[in-house]
DNA sequence: ACGCCTACCTGCTTGC
DNA sequence: TGCAAGCAGGTAGGCG
């Protein structure tokens, strides 16, 4: 999916437009998309007439605050996009849900290879960012468990960009964990936000190879890694996120920051540092590039 | 905890 | 040119 820095974009451009809207009709071309609790007829009857107040972003998903409490979540996963289309856009076929605003514009959930969810929760359970704690289920008179939107991120890890998550923070988790660096980086329960791209590109910032072990870090290393997770991610943000095919943000526009990546995607090419071509290997069945030089291999341990 | 597999989908690129 | 295989930013669930 996009990414922490793809979806940060998307919200804030949702923040500029389409705050303050309301939503007159929802339609739903792939019922899918809707994830519980919702059937999509459902959904489509709850979200008609609510307006929205303020969007934004945890993890890799994109939050849209009614003004009656109530959040909808749009996972964009692998293909998706929130387009804010002007009266007279022509249809767009890979559109899966379409929400018509009262003025007249609409925003388009575009998926497509259809992976993304949206959901509709009720408030509650979210904690200022970074938190870790997740929010307790609302009982219901059947005995049903209503989930209150902070349940769905419960089991997500602090959001890097966070001012709780300090180095401290992150080399007490590490210590925790024996898995691979890469691995653990798109373990979104690990940290929140980070996906291949950004795994990929902090590692190689870091000079760290994506097959150390999370607790084979020394202080530096960690510090290394701490400074550059964010560093690239803010990076990311700033240029509006990395486009390849399909990310773009709510203006339909792609980001700029493919062009300006280190690694990925950049197998065989000149490393930016030392001018060694590129390697990509797969680990945990997802293509990672690195440095050879830059990043060296982990030492084996000096052992019995 | 960890790693590996399969599934969910469609479209683009690559190689024969 | 044609066609099949391989690849893709993500994640959930299952198994060992």
């Amino acid at each position: 999916m996009p990414e922490l820095p793809e979806v940060e974009t998307v919200a804030r451009d949702l923040q500029r437009w389409v705050a303050g809207a309301t939503i007159r009709e929802a339609t739903v071309h792939w019922d899918r998309t809707i994830r519980h609790p919702q059937p999509a007829e459902q959904f489509v009857a709850e979200i008609a007439g609510a307006t929205i107040r303020r969007i934004d972003r945890r993890a890799k998903t994109v939050l849209l605050h009614m003004v009656d409490g109530r959040v909808m979540t749009v996972a964009l996963r692998m293909t998706g996009a929130l387009i804010v289309a002007e009266p007279g856009t022509p249809p767009d076929p890979y559109a899966r849900v379409v929400f018509a605003l009262a003025d007249g514009r609409e925003l388009r959930y575009r998926d497509t290879r259809k992976f993304g969810r949206i959901g509709l929760w009720p408030g509650g359970g979210l904690r200022s960012v970074g938190a870790g704690r997740g929010a307790r289920s609302r009982k219901v008179a059947e005995g049903v468990r209503q989930y209150r939107v902070g349940e769905v991120f419960s089991g997500h890890g602090p959001e890097p960009l966070a001012r709780r998550f300090t180095v401290r923070r992150l080399a007490e988790r590490l210590s925790r964990r024996s898995a691979k660096l890469k691995a653990l980086l798109l373990d979104q329960g690990f940290i929140a936000g980070v996906g291949n791209i950004y795994a990929d590109e902090a590692l190689w910032r870091a000079r760290l190879h994506p097959l150390r072990t999370a607790d084979s870090l020394n202080e530096a290393e960690i510090k290394r890694l701490h400074r550059s997770v964010r560093q690239v991610l803010r990076q990311g943000i700033a240029n509006r996120g990395s486009s390849f095919s399909d990310y773009v943000g709510a203006d339909g526009e792609p980001g700029e920051n493919a062009e300006r990546l280190a690694v990925y995607r950049r197998t065989d090419q000149p490393c930016y540092r030392c001018g060694r071509p590129i390697r990509r290997i797969v680990v945990g069945q997802r293509s990672t590039h690195f440095c050879p030089r830059c990043q060296p291999e982990p030492v084996a341990s000096v052992e019995p």
